[in-house]
This record gives structure tokens, C-alpha cells and sequence, in this order.
DNA sequence: TGAATTTAGATGCATTTGCATATAAATATG
DNA sequence: CATATTTATATGCAAATGCATCTAAATTCA
């Protein structure tokens, strides 16, 4: 949405400003997660869920974890899947379910391509606002999104 | 991307934010402007500049104004134009160059959306936070973004 | 227990994206 | 002036998205 200006109160000139914001820090974090052959933020936050979870997870238990839509956890599996970096089989306890866990590949990719992905983000962050700027802009933003 | 965690350091403890933030008033913006016959922020912004313009854009100007992608324009005004909201002519000056202009569809419902859309920025920035948060947040945005 | 309901995922279909390339008009060059 | 190049926009095609719906397994409950 570019601009993302609109009708011209100005009670709300911070919105450009944070599409601006997103949009940049995401095109930068995109673009080193393709590098190691990630194609979308989905699909590192996918991997890193899975990595973090002590258990392998179902498809459900990363939809939750990552606020994707379910047909969309299931076609990001698919493609995860189709690369080698995650494999699906039927839940023991459940018929219905099936548990995703990340391959070797996958664990591969997720650690390289984190390190790359917290370099953009340290770029973006660390490396441009003080400490207590980055907590006050933090408190903010949680203001705005949220209910 | 959901949750928008990375590896860990704690350096950009507010890029999460910054995505829930975006992706919870972009969805209540578009939902908004989708009362009112529109897909897309993109489309909102489109519009908003046509009604802006002085006169006529072509569609590279469109592009420029809107950081769209080229094939991106070109297509968005396809979709409006399929709607009745503008319409599309040859630039008398330059046979290669189309000029867009709103229709009076266009222009009604630019002005609606636009007066829905500015509710929901209201909703989300100026009715939670002050005047001095507001700024704040928008310098420490810029300084995010951009580059 | 057997039929109805709910839950977990998958998928068909239409739309949208992205990339690369095509078309066509304008401009530059020899 | 004729050809090559550049500029403005459109488009074919493959992949991705969204919606609605489907299948199959589990659960409810009469």
C-alpha cells in the first residue's frame, strides 16, 4: 500500500511510518532468508517452532503457534516437506493428526538462516535505536496491535 | 509470520511487536475498506492518489507514487477498472503511456472508504496513545525504516 | 453400539502474485 | 532516414493464496 496515507487527519502519521518500518526490516529479513533457501518469514517461523518444541508438533499445534490459517499450515508443511526440511507422519495417539518434525536439513537451514535473519534484525534495531528506545518503541507498538 | 521470533538475542525485542502491530491494523483496515468494495489497502492507496493528482496519472506515476511494483500497477488498475472505478486512456502526448483517471464511482467510493479507513487509524493509534506517543513513535519508526 | 457430530487435515477452484518476457511507441544513432 | 535502443505497459505461466468444501478419524449420546 506504498503511502499507506490517508484521508489527511493526522491523528494517525505514525501508520505510514510503520508500514514503512515493517516493510523494509521484512523485505531485508526475506531477502537473507532466501539465501538459505527460505522463501517466506512463514516458513522460518515455521521451522523455529518446530526446533523450539520439545515434542514434535501437529499441524494444529503450529497453526497455533505461528497464527497462520489451517490451510495454510498445511500447505506451508507441504512445501517444507517437498524441500526436505520437515517430514509429516500419523499421530500415534490420533489418527487424524500428523506430527511435523524437522529433518536434519531442516535443522540445518533453521540455524543458518536465524543467524542471518537476527543479523537483519540487529541492522535494523539494535544497531539503530538506544536500548531504551527500542523498549519504549516496543511498549508502543504492543499499544497499538493487541486486543 | 506470526509470532516473528527469532534466534534469540535480545536485541530486537520489538520486531515482534512491530509485526502485530501491522498486521492487526492492516487487518482492521481492510476490512473496513472492504465494506466498501475494495480488496486491498493497495487498492485504497491507488485510488487516494488518483483523487489527489492534479491530473491524470499514467501509470508509471502511479507506480511511483505507490511503491508498487510495475506488473503490480498494471494489474491493480486492470481490477479497478473492471469495477467501474476508473478507467484507462491512451496519453494523447505519449501513444506508449495510459493515463488513469477516477471515475464518479471511483470518486464516491474513495471518499467513503477513505472516511472508514481514518476510523480504524483513529481506533488503533490516536484513541490509545497521546500526542507525544504518537510523534515518538513515528521518529523511532522512520528510524527503522528508511535507508 | 450405531448414527450424528465434531475435529484434524487436505484439496478443488478461482483469484492473485511474481518473474520473465512480449509488444508497441518513442528516442537515439550512424 | 533506417535501424538499434530505450521506455511504457501488458501478459503467459508457474507458484501462492483464500475460500469453501471434502475426507477420515475421533467423540458424543441416544
Amino acid at each position: 500500500m506504498g503511502n499507506a496515507q490517508v484521508a489527511d487527519g493526522d491523528s494517525a502519521r505514525a501508520w505510514p511510518a510503520l508500514v514503512r518500518a515493517y516493510q523494509d526490516v521484512r523485505r531485508d529479513a526475506e531477502a537473507a532468508l532466501r539465501r538459505h533457501g527460505l522463501k517466506s518469514l512463514e516458513e522460518y517461523d515455521a521451522l523455529l517452532e518446530l526446533r523450539r518444541a520439545v515434542r514434535p508438533l501437529s499441524l494444529s499445534e503450529l497453526e497455533a503457534e505461528t497464527l497462520l490459517r489451517q490451510y495454510q499450515t498445511s500447505r506451508l508443511v507441504d512445501r517444507l516437506e517437498a524441500r526436505g526440511l520437515v517430514e509429516r507422519t500419523v499421530a500415534p495417539a490420533d489418527g487424524r493428526s500428523r506430527l511435523v518434525t524437522l529433518t536434519k536439513a531442516g535443522r540445518l537451514t533453521q540455524k543458518a538462516a536465524g543467524r542471518a535473519y537476527a543479523e537483519v534484525l540487529d541492522n535494523r534495531f539494535a544497531e539503530r535505536l538506544a536500548g531504551d528506545e527500542l523498549a519504549m518503541l516496543r511498549r508502543l507498538l504492543l499499544r497499538v496491535g493487541a486486543d
